[in-house]
DNA sequence: ACGATGTCAATAACCGGTTAGATAGATAGA
DNA sequence: TCTATCTATCTAACCGGTTATTGACATCGT
């Protein structure tokens, strides 16, 4: 597009915007909400603390701002596929192995907003992934051994499970990548295998 | 003991240390290290402020007395079992449905002492663990499909699914304890069944 | 000129940490 | 046993740095 081909303009409030949204993602990500500090955020988008107050409202407002770009784009990029959980598995993990700061925001959220009422983008993406494996079950192609709730929950635990390992683990000698991305994989398939 | 019958005395600093932890438990486990708040904790364990820089040095000291006294009494709670890891998942999961400030404070520790040495308690405490699911393989008691390293991450994945929830998913309705329960010990079984 | 965009510098609140001192309870001398 | 003294325990008030937030001012593009 022409736009995107546009000269580096001195002012540009959306580019702003968007090197906010970044910086806010990378700062949040690594830092939490308690954690983040503002002139941080400010100084890696190279603009001056107060065009956050200009542009979002509050502190918790970017981050929510943020956190609702980051995940809409983690939405686009993942396809999922009811009747084949094993390479959705596996594309999560790559994300999660690509990067760590996916796991790590989706954590701060879980934990710094767990009274929140949920992003309806997550809800509803949620309510179609679980409708499609109803579906794969009616149609005899996915196993009806647990509810799809579980089924869903479960694959998703089992492909971030390398992802959220506790310092202690990290120590220990782990297997490489193509291992951990078979472990994965391969306990999946097992999962929803039928008998 | 007579000791643990002795009446509560006005002063009793080994008392106060541990009311201390306790209420630094639940306010880490409910807003981490960065969001916590000393004064807080202090109201909470009916002691003053400075009792805390007294015991213990820094409010980050205190989280780490903290949540190793918590790691400790955890450790101490639940046996692991190499030859039957479906019934250490089942343990798993019902410590984590009938107190959610473990996964909670776990989580907290993970993201905010991340570049940490970690605890040598549970360094040790998964070395044992490994040795014993690598010891139980040799004998024939446990699939070899994985290393240890990959069964232990997955099983311990498979059991803290549910605890792990994002705010979407509570929205949803989720399974019954006993469902829940079931498909992670489930999971498990199909996990190591051998083929 | 003028609105959009961005800077500068201040401010008020917050928060971890400190200090000087008070008080309860133990101890010992008489 | 009584009481003076001592020490661990605890408290109220405060401090200085940090942090989110704001309002007045400058500057760019058109």
């Amino acid at each position: 597009m022409a736009s995107d081909s546009r000269p580096e303009r001195t002012r540009d409030a959306a580019r702003t915007k968007q090197r906010l949204l970044d910086a806010a993602r990378d700062e949040f990500a690594e830092y939490g909400i308690a954690g983040g500090r503002v002139e941080r955020i400010a100084a890696a988008a190279r603009c001056n603390k107060a065009l956050i107050y200009a542009y979002f409202d509050s502190k918790d407002a970017l981050f929510d701002a943020a956190f609702a770009a980051h995940v809409q784009a983690h939405l686009d990029r993942v396809n999922f596929d009811g009747t084949d959980l094993p390479a959705y598995a596996g594309r999560l993990f790559d994300i999660f192995e690509d990067d760590p700061a996916v796991i790590r925001l989706a954590s701060w959220y879980r934990l710094e907003r767990s009274n929140g009422p949920g992003l309806p983008a997550v809800i509803s993406a949620n309510q179609a992934r679980l409708e499609k494996l109803r579906q794969a079950q009616s149609e005899g192609k996915l196993t009806d051994r647990w509810d799809a709730t579980a089924i869903l929950v479960l694959v998703q635990s089992i492909a971030s499970a390398w992802a959220t390992l506790n310092p202690e683990f990290s120590a220990t000698t782990a297997p490489d990548r193509t291992t951990r991305r078979l472990a994965v994989i391969d306990a999946v398939s097992r999962l929803i295998a039928a008998d």
